[in-house]
DNA sequence: AACTCGTGGTG
DNA sequence: TCACCAAGAGT
């Protein structure tokens, strides 16, 4: 097994590390287990400059882990909407309502407390408890990953749970059992810094010494990727029925599925006497006022055609929702849609 | 084990 | 324009 990394690591991050995220305390003062605890959630298959903005939004509507239990789900989707990945938000707020009732609302200390809550796996359960206590535990994120996959030129790709374990082998031995806090930290910098995807910057790597990928000129052969699929692309029609006082009509989707709980056109499949039949069902007298230019909307699976057709609706039927005070949910291309409409 | 779940940046 | 993928977890 090659020289433990955790020495070298720890140095290098005195200086070089990341000491000023939105969700680190101030030096020398203990973190915020709830400010931790969010920014673990947010940072799930996320980069920080992207969730910097919505930490600091998130905390100014819900500067308390009461506040947010208290919340509706609704309230906290609002907040989430555009970050992607909406089960997150809805496991935050379910698991800020078990702490309330569980724990008198104070973050729990132990592992196994921790990873129960909905939305906490393994690695983040540790990472909280780390950052958070100075708690002794291993994390396994993309940047560890990264790290050690090239640092040992694992083989296989991180969908195959035998590379996995392997990942999570070598991880525990690298931890150390000392500024625990510091290193969980100072690990996933090295990654998000250096040790990049495209372009590693080796010459300032306090590991290059010893990394086999480096020692090899094969940084970028790991980690290995996974095979790739083709992406199926799929079209629907969006509905947007719209009354005399331009109040539209948005309906909440199903948990279960894409853009779970945000609120979201009526939708049907993109064909015309499918569309006259989904108007006539809506509404008997509803017509259509316009037909919208079709999009490409790209998830990480595949990609969505979206239809969007303006119908005019005579009165109020269902729930329609005031544009000017949103306080819900929208997927992003909802969004961009309602931001074209007059 | 394999699939699902978002969005924005990057080359 | 397009594919890839980033501080993973749930099913």
């Amino acid at each position: 097994m090659a020289h433990p990394i955790s020495k070298s690591v720890l140095k290098w991050f005195d200086q070089f590390g990341r000491h000023h995220l939105p969700w680190q305390a101030i030096q020398s003062k203990p973190n915020n287990p709830y400010h931790v605890w969010l920014s673990e959630i947010m940072l799930q298959q996320t980069q920080v400059t992207t969730v910097i903005d919505y930490f600091n939004n998130f905390i100014q509507h819900f500067p308390t882990l009461d506040s947010l239990a208290s919340a509706s789900e609704d309230a906290v989707l609002a907040q989430w909407a555009g970050l992607g990945y909406y089960a997150r938000a809805r496991n935050l707020h379910l698991a800020a309502n078990i702490i309330m009732s569980q724990y008198q609302g104070n973050f729990p200390t132990e592992f196994k407390q921790v990873i129960d809550l909905p939305g906490v796996g393994e690695s983040t359960a540790g990472a909280i408890l780390s950052i958070s206590f100075d708690q002794n535990h291993t994390i396994l994120d993309g940047n560890v990953k990264r790290v050690l996959s090239r640092y040992h030129q694992v083989k296989g790709h991180y969908g195959q749970s035998k590379t996995l374990k392997e990942l999570w082998c070598l991880a525990r031995y690298h931890t150390p059992n000392e500024h625990n806090a510091d290193y969980t930290q100072a690990i996933m910098d090295l990654g998000a810094t250096l040790c990049t995807q495209r372009k590693p910057d080796c010459e300032q790597c306090p590991i290059q010494s010893d990394c086999l990928a480096q020692q090899t000129n094969t940084q970028d052969k790991y980690p290995n990727p996974k095979p790739r699929k083709n992406k199926p692309t799929r079209s629907i029609a969006m509905l947007i029925f719209r009354d005399g006082k331009h109040n539209i009509y948005l309906q909440k989707r199903p948990n279960k599925g894409i853009w779970g709980g945000l609120w979201s056109f009526v939708e049907c499949v993109d064909n015309d006497k499918v569309i006259q039949q989904s108007i006539i069902d809506f509404h008997p007298s509803a017509l259509i006022e316009k037909s919208l230019t079709t999009f490409k909307h790209s998830f990480t699976h595949y990609h969505l055609l979206i239809h969007p057709i303006l119908i005019h609706c005579p009165d109020v039927k269902g729930e329609f929702k005031f544009l000017s005070r949103l306080n819900i949910g929208v997927p992003k291309p909802v969004h961009n849609i309602i931001c074209q409409l007059d």
